[in-house]
Formats: C-alpha cells, sequence, structure tokens
DNA sequence: CTGAAAGCGCTAACAC
DNA sequence: GTGTTAGCGCTTTCAG
C-alpha cells in the first residue's frame, strides 16, 4: 500500500498521508521487516558480507572500521567471519553467506578454492578482493603488492649497507601474502647479488613471542647475520627484544625490520624500520568501489593504495 | 515439499529420496535461499548481531574472535556494527539490525537509551550485555565491574607504597566505563586516606599519544605524584615513554600502571602493571548464553568473568 | 513416508 | 495520489 512508498521515503504522496503514517507506525512501534523486503524485491538486500583472515590481527581491525564506516553511513549492514587463512573455510563461509543474499561481498586476499569462485559465479554477487592486489579479480580489487614491499625492503636494507640478511615468518602454509613478501624480500637480495643467507617460516601466529624465539632459532644456526626482515610488526618488536636480551646492539649489531605499519610500535626507544600500510583506507576504497558497482556507478576494477616504506632507526 | 525435509536434515523420507535430492540439489547448484526460509518461518533465523565500541581496538578484537568462533561453529551468523561509545548511535544501530529478525544481540556496555531498550523488549529479542556487568540486565549479562578493576588497583598501589597518585583518561563523556574504573580507583584511594591528587580525562582516543601528552599534562601541573593509572595499556605505554623522555626511572621516580592486558606491553623491558581482562572468554561465554537462551536450555543471566591484576613491575 | 495448501510482509506493476 | 493484485521461496499444517 501507500504506506510502504512513505516508509521508503518513495515518491507518489500527498504531505498529509505521510504525516499520517508516519504518526501510526512510530505509535504503534513498527519496524519494518527487512527479511520480507529483501526476499521479496531479490534487490533489495542491504548485506555486504567481509571475511578476513584473523579478527584479532590489528591491522585487519583497522580494515573492519574503514569499510564499516563507510557503510553504514550507506546504509548497509555488515556480516563478518574469519577464516584463519584458509581458503576452505572462507568457501564454507562464503556458502553460508550467499544463502542471506547479500548485496555484495568483501574478501581478504586471492587466493580462493574453485568453490568459492564458483559459487561467486553463479550468486552473480560483486565481489572485492582487498589486501592482497591481483591484476585479474573475480570482479574488484582494492590493495598493494606484497611480492612489491619485501622487494622494497630488500632493496632499502641493501642500500643501508646490509649484506647478510635473513628472514623470520610464521602461519607456514597458510598465510600466502606472508610468503609474497619473503619471495619478493628474496628476488630483491639476489638480484643486488647478496642472497637472504637463511629463513625460518614458524607455524605459529606471528606475534611477539614468535618473533622472538624466531630469531634466537636464526641466531642459532647462523650467527653471523647483520639484518632480519619479519612476518610482521609485533615479530620484529619480538625479535628487538630477543637482541637486547642477548646484548646485541640494534641497529650497529644487527638491523631488525618489519612490516604492518603497527602503532604500537612507536612505543619503542628507536622508530622501527618497517612498511606502513594504509589500513582504513583499504576499508574505505573496498567499500566505495563495492556500493559504486551497486550503484551501478562506473568505478575502476582495480584500485592500488600504495603503501609506505619508514626508514625508521632499527634497520 | 520432501526437498526442504532432506535439505534441513529434517526426519520423513527414505534414504534413497534422500539420495536423489541431494543429488539433484548438487548438480544445479543449489543455494538455499535463508531470506526466505527465515522470513517463512519466523523463528528460523541464524543472525546475530553484535555492537561493540570501537572496531579498532584490540581487546574487542578478540572479544569479536571470541563470539565469532562459538558462533560459526554453531551455525550463526554474526553482524555486526560500532557505536563510537554512543548510547544513541547503539540505538540507530539496533534500530537496523533488529528489522533483519536476528535470533540474538549482544551489546557492549550497560548504558542504552530508553528508546533501545523499548526497541528490544518489542522484539522480544534475546540480548547479552557484555563487558560491563550489570546486576539487572536487559536480559543477560557477561563481563566483570570497572569499578572494581580500579578499586583494586588503587589497593595493590597503595600496598606498594604509592601515596601521590594521578589518573590519566580519554574519550571524555564518552566512555563510561573508564569513568567507572577512576571512580573505583579514587574511592579506594580515599579510604585508604591517601586521596587522588589530579586526573586528567582527555578527549581523545586512548592510544600512545594520549597517553604521552596527558602524563606531561599531569606532571606540569603536579609534580610530585609517585604513580599514574592510565585508562588503558596503550595509553600507559605512552605515558612511560614520556617518563623516559623526561630521565624519569620507572618504577623509582613514579609509578605507571595500565588496564586492559594488550599482547604488545610484553613488548617493554618491564613488564607492564596492569589489569589482565579475558576478553576471548568473554565472547566465548556471550556466545553460548545467547545460544543455549535460544535453545530453551537453561543458563545462568548473570556471568562473572574474572579479571586478574598482573602486578608487573612498573607499578 | 510424501504431497498439497496456505501464508509469512513486502514490493512491483498495474489499475483507478 | 491511492489501492489492487500477484508473487518472491520457504515452512508449517494437514491430508493422503
Amino acid at each position: 500500500m501507500t504506506v510502504s512508498r512513505v516508509l521508503r521515503g518513495g515518491t507518489g504522496f500527498s504531505a498529509d498521508t505521510r504525516d499520517r503514517v508516519v504518526k501510526v507506525a512510530e505509535t504503534m512501534g513498527y519496524v519494518p521487516n527487512r527479511l520480507a523486503a529483501a526476499f521479496g524485491a531479490d534487490q533489495a538486500s542491504t548485506l555486504v558480507g567481509m571475511c578476513v583472515p584473523r579478527l584479532t590481527s590489528g591491522l585487519f581491525g583497522h580494515v573492519l572500521d574503514g569499510v564499516d564506516r563507510a557503510l553504514s553511513r550507506l546504509g548497509y549492514q555488515l556480516m563478518i567471519g574469519a577464516n584463519s587463512h584458509s581458503p576452505k573455510e572462507e568457501e564454507a563461509w562464503v556458502r553460508q553467506v550467499i544463502s542471506w543474499r547479500p548485496a555484495g561481498l568483501i574478501l581478504s586476499g586471492r587466493t580462493h578454492t574453485a568453490g568459492t569462485v564458483e559459487l561467486l559465479r553463479q550468486a552473480a554477487s560483486p565481489v572485492v578482493e582487498i589486501w592482497d592486489l591481483t591484476t585479474s579479480p573475480i570482479d574488484m580489487s582494492v590493495g598493494f603488492s606484497h611480492f612489491d614491499c619485501g622487494a622494497e625492503m630488500g632493496q632499502f636494507l641493501i642500500g643501508r649497507g646490509r649484506r647478510r640478511a635473513g628472514y623470520v615468518g610464521a602461519l607456514a602454509q597458510a598465510d600466502v601474502m606472508g610468503a609474497a613478501r619473503m619471495k619478493g624480500f628474496e628476488t630483491a637480495l639476489a638480484s643486488a647479488g647478496h642472497p637472504l643467507i637463511t629463513s625460518e617460516v614458524l607455524i605459529d601466529a606471528p606475534g611477539f613471542y614468535a618473533g622472538f624465539y624466531g630469531l634466537q632459532t636464526l641466531l642459532s644456526r647462523e650467527a653471523r647475520l647483520d639484518v632480519v626482515y619479519f612476518h610482521n610488526d609485533e615479530m620484529a618488536i619480538g625479535g628487538l627484544a630477543y637482541a637486547q636480551s642477548r646484548g646485541l646492539r640494534v641497529p650497529e649489531d644487527i638491523g631488525i625490520a618489519g612490516w604492518g605499519g603497527m602503532e604500537a610500535a612507536s612505543i619503542l626507544p628507536r622508530r622501527l624500520t618497517t612498511t606502513v600500510v594504509p589500513t582504513t583506507a583499504i576499508g574505505k576504497a573496498a567499500a566505495e568501489a563495492l556500493v559504486a558497482r551497486l550503484k551501478g556507478e562506473p568505478g575502476q576494477d582495480v584500485t592500488v593504495v600504495p603503501t609506505r616504506l619508514a626508514p625508521g632507526e632499527t634497520g
């Protein structure tokens, strides 16, 4: 009826009718049923699904925040899930979420199962892949190249005179993006003529303690390293702590570099050498790309969000 | 039809029929429409809404993780929102989410607008209030007392011989829970006969820099403090950095205490005196309380999750 | 064990 | 500017 038009802010009713409708709705405490709306109209869903690797990651917290701010302002609701870096789990999540007929999806990373891609194709749902840039996205992509991050850091450290580098990673066989950074790092070092000496990729989650023990392992194997690149800032800070506990001076005796641009890194007496990732901006850009697509506005399929190498004082 | 029964794992069909249905569903790539299911059945919604103050908070990242793990394992989907510590914004969010007819809601804090409470009552939706304990919840509550956290820290610091305490807060006029901790701290100090000397509650978000400048402000006003309690660990760490920059020894010249149990606090050469909050456990308990209610199982309305004062070496 | 009928609340398309 | 009709895909209830 006319009520529907009024409540949805449509056109084609008198001011008088509108007021009457609004008043009645208020007095009866009317709450619309979006389930019915989305169901009946098939277009009207304002649900957006977003899947991240880990909800406990500080970086992804900021991405989520960027997405949520942009979407909620436009009247969309966010459904979230975590996949523990597993494409299998992502597929399970996508299968669940797709059944709610979301207006669009935001996925983290570019690695998906064939099943996920097929599900998405069938649903014809707009998809933004974020974080790890791909030039051939399923649909849209917002991010940067992890390989390039690693390569840039490699070149930078070579430029600072480092010659014997090591690498400490985490989440072995789960996180393909960390692996891409390591690969980029390795490649840059090799082409500068000073190849990576040794590396240790732990199975653990990338935290403070993993960095601490990772560096311990690395140095027990090969004592003469002059710089170590870590999976992320938390691990780098763990590495710093280990270096200090062993009486090693940073950066004189050993250089330490991280990745991610964690806020807490400002805690350190010396600023950490790292790569700053514009997390909130990525979230915002992803949400905007999605909404532009939903509104049929033209937008680019691939948005590159540049990262920034912060020289710091530890590398 | 029978198909519905099979796909939902009901009873009343032959094994043969089941196999046929499953096969056809697979070959045609059938994806159920949960919108229609939830709409038609009114009971069947597996949506759970959760509202947190800030998505960028490390602590709430862990709470979210606890909730998500528990719920996704049981087949529920999580809709999230952030309210920037504003009950008004929370009401707007609840209004949106309620219109999706969720199975239940998880809210942070015990401060809600009358509108929110009325909305919840009308929808008869199960609600878990987390984080800040209330003995008279709307429905269910999982958390701890912020007042007690502050009081406990006050007593502890008095016990360590501190006599001239200050407090640095954040999010003035927004965060009632931080205010409760301060109140508890103040009360404990007063009843020990050594009342709070001075306090500064900033408007800013509680981060590293807010702690740094907060301590600066406090000391410029009153130089002879022997301990300062901060809104949270991030701020305490900022305070530590300021103390160091001024050549003050911690804990000899001045004590520093935080709250929250931030992982990165392990970065410090000396362990931070703080209160550790079992974030993941709160999320898990909240999800479980909600699901128990949904299944009609008996459960307690108020679950107290104890915090733990970590003595550390800075207080 | 299987099928037929009705209806959930809303929106779209079309009359009035 | 307003009302009518039909139908979205599922679940529930009730017959076979």
